[in-house]
Formats: structure tokens, C-alpha cells, sequence
DNA sequence: GCCACTCCTTGATAAACATCAAGTCGAGCG
DNA sequence: CGCTCGACTTGATGTTTATCAAGGAGTGGC
């Protein structure tokens, strides 16, 4: 890999505590690589020979169940991602593919898991992140089981902002057809819940959102009591 | 603690693999007590003091949201939970209530983040079974968005099934309207949907289910293709 | 044995959501 | 500039699910 990446790469929460050989190594073994838009990385049900770490791009991640797909997450730089399936020698549960060009540093699985075992800060770093994993997908989960389509566009939204030091005005990342399958909804919907959201606070033009009473959003949307962990 | 419950505690796969030294200190400061059906252990939003053994009983995982309640997990003894929490020292997503009578053994959640700090094998175990974790999740976020009441239902039965060396009749845990809400419908809607599974291979007596016709539940619900855990 | 209670089921109705079918808008291109 | 194309929106309709209401079945108490 270029050797320009490596101070990004290594400030990454998974990477930034252990030891530097240690990541010297692991680093020195993988591949940076280019991926064209639209391009599969890999589907659910292979093993997991690598580890990802998206540099630059935009990568999707996906299942495909029951005729139609949706996608479980959108990976933005810098970010890891399929580490449970990685740590765990297990098939990969999801499918990836990119939506932009992308860079992507492919870190054998293998060899992770053999830095894992060796250094113990990278395997508290890996738990850490599982762990948090973990509390995203409860709250998503939950999310999708006691909300309807306008509250949950509606908490995203929140969380998108809150993402973002709290601004008021940010662009959606990506179409909005994604957004929806990410929220569970079809396309259609999602124009309509945003139609409803006029009426609580939020203002739409493009893929421009205003969030113009954050009150009255936060009073529709009923956002979780316990905080998120903004990473 | 009562030495009695220690060979089975420390035949979890939380502890397993860690120092036996380790796993004694842990677990003499460690408290094993009983509770009350019905009794909420913690809510969500409180400080993770401990993690939770479940020894002995029936405890389930709910998140309160948007008005209602979902529950997010049927704990069954012996196995962990809220290990996310504890080792994040973060407050809990989830709260707990047992279902009935329960022996529960209260690990402070302190002693386990120093413990792990100190055995290596502890946080490996740590670390898989958070990512064991994640990828149930995973499965269930996705099922709850590709998959109506129905087919749910299905891939459950076809799961508890499994989880019983593939037999053909067990006895559901707990009363309907928990699977209900576990399932992410409503009582009535179960019912309807055990309805619907007569013509599909399941039949259901009180809360006897017999798999009748393991194929055609198998063609109707269309479960996963990467296989489960199966822990 | 009878009553009260809870859980479950069943049916009728309403709300939420998906699907189908146009139609609008803007970007890219000849 | 006009064309095509794709993404998005909007409306009409159908399916799925929730809600409301009532009735049955089992259980425990007296």
C-alpha cells in the first residue's frame, strides 16, 4: 500500500492503540485497491478472506432475502467494516458493492487474526468495535420494530445531523431510493414521509435537508432516550 | 456464590478459556442471586454495573419505544447478557425483566473490563461472542425488513428446531404473546400467522409445534442461506 | 363445582405500507 | 437546443398489519 495512507488508516479507532510493528505488519500485508462504481466486492455466504477498510468512496452494504435486497449500511471513509466476520473465520452475512469509486485497503483475514491474538490492544480495539457494532444494530432494530416510516426518517435525520456537530442544513449522502431500502421503505414512501415531515420542522429540496424546528422534529420523531454513541 | 453453579459458569463460553485464577477472582466478587418473576432487573439508559449470568429461569431483553414495548431477546439459561454494556461502560440499550423465577449471578461490570484487561483468553471470548452477537443481529434487522409476519414466524420454528438437534415437535418458551412481540407483530397476527403455517407444513396444539412437513415450511419461509450460529 | 381471571383466538374495521401507473424534473449528450 | 434517460414524485389501488371487539378455553381460588 502507498505509504500517504498510513497515518489515516492508523488513526482509525481499530488500529490507532496497538503496537506499531504490529500494525506495520498487518498493513504491509494487505492491498490498496481501486474499485470502479457499482462493482460487487463480495456477496453473503463466502468466506471471509479479508478485512475492509474503505479510504475513499462510498461502499453499500447489503443482503438479499427474499427476492428483494436491502441494504443494513453505508459505509463512508474511513471506516472498517465486516470485522465480525473477520474475527470469527465465518462467511460473510452481507454483501458489499460500491456506489463510488472507491478505495479500499484489503487486509487478509488471517493475518488480522493472527495480529489479534498477538496484540492485545488491537484484539481491545476489535471488541470495542464489536461492541458498539452491536448497540447500533439493537437500536436499529428496535428502530425498525416500534416506528413507522415518517418517525424513522424522521430519527435518522436527527442522527445525520447530530453526525455532524448538530448543523441544521446537510446533504444526503448517496440516492435517495438507498436511503429508503437503509430505512426499510420503498422509494415511494420515502417521498411521502418526507411530505409528512414538512408539517414537523424539516425542509427538503434535492438532497438538501433544512432542519428548520428541531423541537418540533424531535417532538414527532420521539428520538431514543438513551444517546447514540457518535462515533 | 455457592460453589455448586461454579463448573457450569465456568463452562460458558465467556469463560471457558481463561485463566482458571482469573475466573475465580471474577467470580468471588460476584453475586449470585434470585429473583421474582416479573421483577425488571435494570432499564435501559441506567449504568451497566454488571453483567448478568442467567443460571437458573427465564428472562427477556425489551426496549420501550414510541409507546410500546418490543422484545429484542428470550434469555434462556445458562448464558450471558448485556456483555455489550458491560464492556463498553456504557448504559444499557435494553431493559431486563425476568419471566419467571430467576438465579441470576451478578458479575460487577468493573471486576470484568479489569479482568479482561488482564486475560487475554477472557477478551478473545469477549470478542467472539460479541461478534456472534452482531451477526444474529444482523440476521434479525434483516429479516424484520424483507420478510412479512408470516415467513418470520416460519424461520423461527425452522430455527428452534435447530437448536434442538432438528426435532420435529418441541414446546414453545414462554407465552404467545411474547414470540409475538419478539417476532416484532402482535398476538393476533401471530395467531393468524400460525393460520397460515397449517397449509404449510406446521401444526400447533396449545403450545406443542410439530413440524409436519419440514420441506414445505422450508419452501414457504425461505430461510437464510448462510446457516446460523447455532450456539 | 363455580366464578373470575388471563390468555388466546376469531372476526370486523382501520391504518400503514407496497405496488402500479403516470407524470415531473434535471443531467448528459448528440 | 432538443432528446433521452434515470431518479424522484404523486396519485390510485391492493396487500399487509394493527386495532377494536367479542367469544372460547384453561387455570386458580373459594
Amino acid at each position: 500500500m502507498r505509504i500517504g495512507e498510513k497515518p489515516e488508516i492508523a488513526r482509525l479507532p481499530l488500529f490507532r492503540e496497538m503496537a506499531e510493528k504490529q500494525r506495520d505488519l498487518v498493513l504491509a500485508g494487505s492491498y490498496l485497491q481501486v474499485f470502479p462504481p457499482q462493482l460487487t466486492l463480495f456477496e453473503a455466504g463466502q468466506d471471509a478472506d479479508f478485512l475492509h477498510v474503505l479510504v475513499d468512496g462510498l461502499v453499500e452494504l447489503f443482503v438479499q432475502g427474499a427476492g428483494r435486497d436491502t441494504t443494513m449500511r453505508i459505509v463512508e471513509p474511513i471506516s472498517s467494516y465486516i470485522l465480525a466476520a473477520a474475527v470469527t473465520d465465518m462467511p460473510y452475512l452481507m454483501s458489499a458493492r460500491t456506489l463510488a469509486s472507491s478505495r479500499i485497503l484489503l487486509v487478509p483475514a488471517a493475518q488480522l487474526r493472527e495480529a489479534i491474538r498477538e496484540d492485545s490492544a488491537l484484539m481491545h480495539a476489535a471488541m470495542h468495535e464489536l461492541a458498539l457494532g452491536y448497540r447500533d444494530l439493537v437500536r436499529a432494530l428496535a428502530d425498525m420494530k416500534v416506528r413507522q416510516s415518517a418517525e424513522r426518517l424522521g430519527n435518522c435525520l436527527l442522527e445525520y445531523s447530530n453526525r455532524r456537530g448538530n448543523r441544521d442544513q446537510f446533504e444526503l449522502i448517496g440516492e435517495k431510493r438507498l436511503l429508503a431500502s437503509l430505512l426499510g421503505m420503498t422509494p415511494e414512501n420515502l417521498s411521502r414521509a418526507f411530505g409528512t415531515l414538512k408539517n414537523h420542522g424539516v425542509a427538503l429540496d434535492g438532497s438538501q435537508v433544512t432542519i428548520e424546528n428541531r423541537e418540533r422534529l424531535r417532538l414527532f420523531a420521539r428520538p431514543d432516550p438513551v444517546p447514540g454513541d457518535s462515533r
